[in-house]
This record gives C-alpha cells, sequence and structure tokens, in this order.
DNA sequence: CTGAAAGCGCTAACAT
DNA sequence: ATGTTAGCGCTTTCAG
C-alpha cells in the first residue's frame, strides 16, 4: 500500500510465488488448484480455500508466456495476409471473421501479421513461427514452390486462397473456375454476347481460373469469344476502374460491351464508378456481376458470385488445429491437401438483358 | 537425417543451445551475436562465422515467447473489441486496418481478442493481460465505472470510441456530436424539417452524443424538432431497417419524413433497403445522411459524416506504446485523456431538397 | 496430499 | 572476448 504510483494503474503482476506465500503454500500447490484439471495430484479442501483466496485478493492471473515456454503451446494462431493495400480489404475483413470465431469458440486468440506484399512476405514469416503461435494461417498468400524452404517447418500452416499449392499445406478455396462459368453462362442466357472480363492481377491462379470459367463458359454455349474480351488488375475498386477505363480508351468508337464479369465485388464497383461517371447506367446499358459476396456487394445492390467466405476460415482454423494437435502427440498427420468449396449466384440489381441498340465507346 | 517424419514440415525447432553447440560455443555466445544491438560484449569475427553459419544450417529462429519471458515485452499489443455481430463490421475493419499498419510500423503484432459481447468481456479482458500482449486497445468498449477494477493494473490500456471515460485509460473518438450537428443542420438548409433520426443503441454514449447534436442543431436553428422524432437500434443494417419500420409503423397514414439522419452507414443502409422495398426513392423521396464514411459508404454512395477511422487507430496505437515503454522505465507517464477528432460531411447521392407535395406512411 | 527440483529458451550480470 | 550463473513464471516429474 506504501507505493501508489501516479498513475494508479501500473503495478507488477503477480506471481504464482506470490499466491502462493500469501496462501502459506507452495508456489505449485497453487499452480494445483488453479489448474484444477492439467495436475493430476489434488489438493485437500483448506488448502484449496486458502489458495483461492490469495489468488483473489492479489489479483493473480497466469502469465501465459511462462506457460507457453513450459507447455509450448500458446493457443494462439497467426494469420498472415495484406489486411490492407490501398483500400480496407473486404475480402480479409470476412475470411477474418470467420477465422476469428471458429478460434474463440476454440479457446484459441488469433494475432494478424499484415505484411506489405508477399514479395518479402517470406522475410517476415519465417520470424513468426518464433513459439508466440502454434500455427499459421496464409491468407490469400501470393507464394510459389520455394515457399516450401522458407515456410517453417516446426509448426503447422494451412493456407486460404493460395496462389500455389505448397505440398503439406492444407488448402482452401472456392470454386473459381465454376464460379467464373456460372456467371458468365447466366450472362449468355439472358442474352449478352460482348462479355468484357475485368480480370485480378496476373500471377494469381484465381485470377487465372476465373478468367479460365469465363473462357469455357463460351465454349461450352458454343459462342465464338469476343475479341480482346479481358483485361487485368488489382482486385481493388481502383484497380478495376483503371482497367476499364485503359480499355474503353482502347476501343473508342466502337460498341460497348453489354455486360462485364468482374473478378471481384470491389473490382465490380470500380467499374460502376466508372460507367457512371461516363453517364451509362447499370444494368439499363451494362450488366455487371461481381465475384465474393461481400458487404461491398449488398451495399451497392451488386449482383455477383458469392463464395463461402467465413466458412472457408472456420474450415482452415479447424484444419490448422488438428495439425498442431496431432503435431503435440508425435503423430504426422497431414490431413486433407485440398478442399474447394462452391459458389453461387447472388441476384441483386445489377444484371438485366441486353439493350435493344448498340451504344458506342464515347 | 534418419527421423524424416512423413508430414515433412515438423520437427523441433532448433535453440540457441543447438547453435551453440554446433558451433563449439556457449549458448550465450550465439546469443551474443545473433542479437547485435542488444549485447555489449562483442564477439570475434571468427567466431561469429561459425555461429553464424550454424544458425543458418539449423535454421534457427529466436523464441520470442522465451525471450518475452526473460525481459517482459512480447511486441504484440492486444485488441479488444467485437469484430462482428450478425454482420461483419466495417467500423472494426477500418480502425483496425490504422491499429495494424501503425503497429507493423513499429514493430509490433497485435493480436485481436474477438469478444462476444461486452456484457461478459470483463471475465476474457482479465485473462488477456496475461503477459501475451504488453498492453490493450478497447475498441469502442461498452463499460462503465466497475471497468477500473477489472481491467489490467499490470499492463496500459488505451480505447477507442469508449462509452464511458475511465480513469487512467486515454480514449480516442471523433466528434459525434458535433458531426451529428453538422450533418442535421445541413439538412435542415437544404429545407428540410421532418427529419428522422434513426439511432445507435441505448447505452451508447456515443449514439447519445449524435442523438443530442441533431437536437442541438434544430435548437440553433430555432426550428422545432419533429414529433417523435427519433428511434434506437443495433449499430447494424437490420438495426436500421427494423427500427425504421417499427417508427413507420406506428406512424402510418402520417406523413412521411423528409430527410433521415442515421447514426452509421450501416443503419443507413439498412434504412435504404427499408424504404425501397416500400417503394420510396433515395433521395427523390427521401434524403439520407450516415455517418462513419465506412467503405458501405462508398459502394451505396451514401452521403455520411467522415469520422477518420483509420487515424483514431493510429493513434490509438502510438498513445499505448507511449505508456508502455513509459512503464517500462518505471515512469508514471499516463498521457492524455482523451483526444477528440473533428469529422466532416461527405456528399455523395443521397442528399436532395425537399418534396413539393407530402407523401403520407402506407 | 504436498513440496522440491529441473527445465522450457532466452537474457542479463557477473566472472574469467 | 568468452563462459558461468541465475532467473523470467509456469509445469511436470519425482520424492516425501
Amino acid at each position: 500500500m506504501s507505493d501508489t504510483p501516479t498513475s494508479g494503474r501500473v503495478r507488477r503482476a503477480a506471481t504464482l510465488a506470490d499466491v502462493g506465500r500469501e496462501a502459506g503454500v507452495s508456489a505449485m500447490a497453487a499452480s494445483a488448484v488453479l489448474n484444477a484439471p492439467t495436475t493430476s495430484t489434488r489438493i485437500s479442501g483448506e488448502t484449496r480455500e486458502r489458495v483461492l483466496a490469495a489468488a483473489q485478493k492479489l489479483n493473480y492471473r497466469p502469465n501465459q508466456t511462462a506457460r507457453g515456454l513450459a507447455d509450448r503451446r500458446m493457443n494462439t494462431l497467426g494469420l498472415v495476409g495484406i489486411l490492407a493495400g490501398d483500400e480496407p480489404n473486404l475480402y480479409f475483413l470476412e475470411v477474418f471473421n470467420g477465422i476469428s470465431q471458429e478460434a474463440a469458440s476454440r479457446g484459441q486468440n488469433v494475432t494478424v501479421f499484415n505484411v506489405g506484399s508477399w514479395q518479402d512476405a517470406y522475410h517476415q514469416v519465417r520470424m513468426y513461427c518464433d513459439g508466440r503461435v502454434d500455427g499459421l494461417i496464409l491468407l490469400a498468400p501470393i507464394i510459389d514452390a520455394p515457399a516450401s524452404e522458407w515456410l517453417p517447418e516446426h509448426a503447422p500452416v494451412v493456407a486460404v486462397h493460395p496462389n500455389y499449392q505448397v505440398p503439406g499445406v492444407p488448402n482452401f478455396r472456392s470454386d473459381d473456375e465454376g464460379g467464373a462459368f456460372l456467371a458468365v453462362s447466366h450472362l449468355l442466357q439472358l442474352g449478352h454476347r460482348r462479355i468484357l472480363h475485368v480480370g485480378g492481377p496476373e500471377g494469381s491462379v484465381g485470377a487465372d481460373l476465373r478468367l479460365q470459367g469465363y473462357e469455357r463458359a463460351f465454349r461450352e454455349a458454343g459462342i465464338e469469344l469476343p475479341p480482346d474480351h479481358a483485361v487485368r488488375g488489382a482486385y481493388t475498386a481502383a484497380g478495376g476502374s483503371g482497367a476499364l477505363e485503359d480499355w474503353l480508351q482502347l476501343h473508342r468508337g466502337k460498341r460497348l460491351p453489354e455486360a462485364i464479369f468482374a473478378a471481384s465485388d470491389a473490382i465490380a464497383l470500380g467499374c460502376i464508378e466508372r460507367l457512371q461517371a461516363r453517364g451509362l447506367r447499370v444494368p439499363e446499358d451494362v450488366s455487371i456481376v461481381g465475384f465474393d459476396n461481400t458487404l461491398y456487394a449488398r451495399a451497392a445492390r451488386l449482383s455477383t458470385m458469392a463464395q463461402p467466405l467465413g466458412k472457408l476460415g472456420r474450415l482452415a482454423v479447424q484444419a490448422l488445429l488438428k495439425l498442431i494437435d496431432a503435431r503435440r502427440i508425435g503423430g504426422s498427420y497431414t490431413g486433407v491437401e485440398e478442399e474447394v468449396l462452391p459458389t453461387e449466384l447472388i441476384d441483386r440489381s445489377t444484371l438485366a438483358g441486353p439493350r435493344r441498340s448498340d451504344l458506342l465507346i464515347a
């Protein structure tokens, strides 16, 4: 009571030893009562009372760091991803949401390692598995074969929407190709033919797959691909807006596409903004379908391919936890290599049939 | 090389002792070279080489948990908040984004403690400051006076948009009252008089302040408040939609409000969806202004009061770090008690003048 | 039922 | 310049 610092809220935390001393027992007796299930040796009711009282009085809180050191388990999962580049990333939010809820329900916490870019992530990732997390979830990583060398070998890793299937890293993704196929087939069915694909970045397999799905839809419908049918850019509104504008500039004077299949909701939003800036209406002049079904899509009343983002996160956590537990008992469990979830078209208000008359690009 | 487990990716991590053994020096010699800046004692070039080579060969990674135990610093910040209730929370995303970036730029990580509700958060929060984080950021906590009892006393805490000013917990928020005042003044200036406020939940000071700002705008304009001018609900689209519908049911047959001031973008979005479901147009029939300027607002082209969400996060990190550093050197620095940031009207496309003729509530 | 001892991996202080 | 010792707070044998 003698040293009450000015701030009033900063004091050394009580340790098990402190509690033991206060209760007149050993530190480990205290440990025993404060962790009933773990320790086999049982404590008498009387001692137990005293320890509990002491702990209460001293406001004892177990130190997870020490505990973690001792039993090599922090009950913390690491999430590596690009939280936000230029724009806050809704995709991240939704997967993270699933991850966080599943983790919480299993008594795990998640620490977020917000990498700047995947280019140099490996510098950072090797440092992350350093005992403070029990395993890693890679979120939409852009990695390649050499990754298996820099990924930590002493902690399990799983990936959501990885760019490359690293051996030994279970991965969870949705059916990009199939989703794109469905979306474009729907557009085709609506009567559209000049369908522009505003895609995701080069080097992203997800983006590649969506483009492939687009092309297969035409193929299977027996319809010829429109010339110069795809542009690619970042998975952002700015990326979509820029890519579309470039394409329009390039095709000035030609006929306006009747529909756009965007590789993400953010891209779709950028396209809508760009079209509206040019005085064009969606969907009267141009139909648009996005991908992801993030909050973006709901807010913009955007028709889009839904992928089960939260579920992907939950599955990743479940798989990672299995891996962690297996490792603890010395097993060599590797889990599934890959799981791909289906997508589904959510039709809101950016889909319509083609115009009677063609519009020219201004 | 004898024991290559099936999974191939799971092995015990090399320790400093291992590295030392490999290099033929003591563990702490190894420590010395692997942490150049910290240790004063310098190592000869020859030994240094050997240690480095050994570390490389063994793929050594420092164990942060052990390090943290030893010097009582984990370089990770804890973020406590409700990541998502029924709907993913864009407010959270944007503040988190700022927090994460600022933290990363200062070599800190952040672990997210996703509480279910603030009602029982205190059970969890007391466990969080357990050595694995150096301090806590409370995000939009609903707390009250007793909080100072359950908040950790041995780790600094700061809050963003707290519901209550806990002594010793610096807090960062935006000017809710002023922002609401500005928004409603603007509506008034546009000529609207029957302005409905669809507010945030009871028990949230932020929501209270926004209501107060609304009322002050009328007062200062010398205009009488419309009867039954406010409803309150959750800070979500569903909350806004429900609250508005209830109000409309209650006032069936009376004149439709000319404008709505929503306490958040999500609420505004819910209102828009509800109005459109009733065949009403925004802003031709009803003007709407939201609050927050999250991605929601951009996607929905919603006019809204912007608050500097990312900046609030960054400020919180800076303040928390100062507190942590001060505590380390035994200081009793408490920092600012409160900092409130200004808001700003972003006019997109949901604001117009009042209709010529009144509409009745169906 | 309870205490003593050792160790998790690292760092800091003190010897050499 | 390098090694030794001790200890961070907790857990887990192993004795008593």
